[in-house]
DNA sequence: AATATTGTTGAGACTCATTCTCAACAGAAT
DNA sequence: ATTCTGTTGAGAATGAGTCTCAACAATATT
């Protein structure tokens, strides 16, 4: 976590009136200190293993925050849990996941993109947001 | 349901050494004379509506047996229920859904599925199955 | 610095989709 | 008809996430 990670964190949580605890502020670093893709639990058991004591409901809150004023990203791989990560200069990207190993492997593709702005206009939506996830096997897993 | 709806069902059925029973006939039934996603409880209801009694573990556990051997597909729209549809002379497709009403469009892109496989080769992934979900606002949602 | 105000916390109850358990039951093979 | 074995329904259990509420703590006010 630099200095301006923390600080943006507290100029925005101070503009939505939402208080600096020492509970949110624990959550947001060790998001920050990861480039995992982790559930809630993990992130509650990692905090745990550093002895810091935030409970469940405090973590689950914690990241819908931190999920709405855009510090984290999350996804929904089929399994009922959100995975969070970082998303402090990041910028938009889709997932490859491996079906046996569940590693994670970032992708973008601009052409991808745009033939899905092209698929709403077909049909007259307005894209707001999208989820592409491709599920495959990686090198090491598919031998 | 068509009389080869049937004959695949039963014939896929005792193949895998499973009984056909009524309950699994009637829930094999609503899902081939629907065109909708819908999750297992509003299945279970449109049974009931018809005043068929199959109980909702039954539901459950006969959309699996659907699902592994392909009578149907099912996505996962982030809400943590699964939508089932038919898949009976249906190919591949993914989804547009309003965010608002919660209509759903389905589209193909033969240029989109394309470039999955080039993203899956350029990471040395070997594909299996994709989900692409594109949220937004349909045209009466828009105004 | 002390106080008042208001948002936050932890613990556990609750929700909801789904799965499990188990005894009664019913297809299918013989 | 009998036997074998898979299936059913009812309700308990699971697990991620949300809610409730009383105790508490960050800020604003004095
Ligand atoms: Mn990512
Ligand atoms: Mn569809
Ligand atoms: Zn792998
Ligand atoms: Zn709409």
């Amino acid at each position: 976590m630099t200095n301006q990670n923390l600080a943006q964190f507290k100029s925005v949580f101070k503009a939505e009136n939402l208080k600096i605890t020492p509970q949110r502020l624990e959550v947001f670093r060790e998001m920050c200190d990861s480039d995992e893709h982790r559930e809630s639990e993990k992130i509650y058991l990692a905090l745990r293993k550093r002895n810091i004591h935030v409970s469940r409901a405090t973590v689950f809150r914690t990241m819908d925050l931190l999920y709405e004023n855009g510090f984290v990203s999350r996804m929904d791989i089929g399994d009922g849990k959100w995975r969070y990560e970082h998303w402090l200069d990041c910028s938009h990207h889709d997932h490859l996941i491996c079906i046996r190993c569940g590693r994670i492997v970032e992708f973008f593709d601009p052409e991808i993109e745009k033939l899905q702005e092209d698929v709403c206009s077909r049909f007259d939506y307005q894209l707001v947001r999208h989820s592409h996830q491709l599920f495959g096997m990686c090198k090491e897993c598919a031998d």
